[in-house]
DNA sequence: ATCGTTTATCGTCTATAAACGATAATATAT
DNA sequence: ATATATTATCGTTTATAGACGATAAACGAT
């Protein structure tokens, strides 16, 4: 894994916002973004640009199902990740 | 281990300067600033600046010895930062 | 065709990060 | 006492993050 992914993975997961919303979405394995909004006590844009930056990260992907568009943690990615962390 | 304190050593890694720095920390098991200095293309205060965000986020930790600061990786927070990253 | 729902993006503002050089602080060695 | 080496901090600049409201885009339902 590329140090520049993991630098990019890191950095998502480094803001307390953005880690539950990982963590929500491991446990419900899926979510759309109205999901997180109703949970979370900030706008409807501030959770979509929080979205983005974890899928940029690659360790959240999202395809567009009409109108909305169900996130999910990349298995793969997070399997690698946490293999990076189980390394140090 | 508190969301918070999480966060903040998510974001402590979220530079590709600081992962290596923790590589190298880990590796070397100690480490004082100006070895790191002299691997880096970074000045001194740049270096010392990264030490102190890893220092305030818990996952390094930096004793005073004689004129130098020797810094080392905190295996405790460490530990805690691994399985919790092993629970996702 | 229009309306309502959902999501993404734009523009804005404020705050923090990242880098540097310069300087202060500390301790060792001369 | 003075010089040297090491580290931390200050001040500055530029870039990025984090939040918001407003708006655009996409689709489903009426």
């Amino acid at each position: 894994m590329e140090k520049e992914q993991l630098a990019n993975i890191f950095k998502a997961l480094g803001h307390p916002t953005r880690i539950r919303i990982v963590e929500h979405l491991i446990e419900l394995n899926t979510c759309v973004c109205r999901e997180i909004v109703d949970i979370f006590p900030y706008s409807q844009s501030t959770i979509s640009q929080h979205l983005k930056l974890l899928k940029e990260s690659g360790i959240v992907c999202g395809e567009v199902e009409g109108p909305r568009t169900r996130f999910c943690v990349d298995q793969a990615v997070l399997s690698r990740f946490k293999a990076y962390v189980k390394s140090l």
